[in-house]
DNA sequence: TATTGTTATACTCTATAACTATA
DNA sequence: TATAGTTATAGAGTATAACAATA
């Protein structure tokens, strides 16, 4: 895990320009989205949680019983690179494989009492710390549009 | 280079519910980055260009006579990661390095007559298949206002 | 035969240390 | 000594093939 991120400036020091980089969608994209995990990492330090490891144990909280195959493919991570996820999460006994009693192939992800406390915490951060930053930035109203047209771009580009 | 790029969805097929993640900043942020940066690979597939290639050359091309570590750094390159990159462009006959007579040290970036030809190429194609797409998608003012959220994030954040 | 979790593996990105040639 | 470009290397993240257990 990596708990130093380098995010370099859109404004630099010395006098380069930019020129049609700064409205190039891609890159302000993904400028924005390193300072955003970078600040994310700073907020969640206490509890050394990264950003996939997060929205794992949100989805698990939400949907609990799923199997690894749900989970991962509804976040987007391969099977074979989300075991090694689980064996950490699982190491700090946050969240727990449980043999599936109608599918003995399956393992079953459950929040453990730990996972649960830790994830409350985490969400609490988010939100004070996290998110709260944001719509100092932007104002309510901008923030809300902002995740939306993001989100639509996610489902429909 | 990796020419298939796999985005997942924010909306599945199974009944799994997202419930905040779909709330979450760095979570769609995250997602829509994946999706443009494929949109993009997609529309530059004729030119083989990724989107940090084409940052290169139009910064190289706003800025001719500067050394790497200039052009690397405004981009958030690291000075050892570049050379590879460089070496890429060069065989390619899109940007040369010249020996600076200032300062033998350095190396000057220009872009070639054909790095010129195909950035042009490149930049229209961005243009009409790249940021139209987004256009379609939000329209003008929300575009204009994404980019500019957007880029505010990645300076103030 | 098909699927779940897993291992092994490879490729890209990103990061740091240290070398060389110049200054 | 300090800096520019480079090499070597290591660690994440992401991708595919194939295996054992189970269906």
């Amino acid at each position: 895990m990596r708990w130093t991120v380098r995010s370099q400036p859109l404004k630099n020091a010395c006098d380069i320009w930019y020129g049609e980089l700064s409205e190039q969608l891609g890159y302000v994209l993904k400028r924005a989205q390193l300072k955003v995990f970078e600040n994310f990492l700073r907020c969640m330090a206490s509890l050394q949680l990264t950003p996939a490891q997060f929205s794992v144990l949100l989805l698990v909280e939400k949907n609990p019983g799923r199997n690894q195959t749900e989970i991962a493919s509804t976040l987007g991570i391969l099977r074979p690179n989300f075991v090694a996820m689980l064996d950490n999460l699982e190491s700090r006994d946050l969240c727990a494989r449980i043999r599936s009693t109608n599918d003995r192939r399956s393992h079953i992800l459950v929040l453990t009492d730990k996972g649960k406390a830790v994830l409350a915490r985490a969400k609490k951060l988010v939100a004070t710390k996290h998110e709260a930053r944001l719509n100092d930035l932007l104002g309510q109203a901008n923030r809300e549009a902002l995740i939306g047209m993001l989100a639509k771009i996610a489902n429909e580009f």
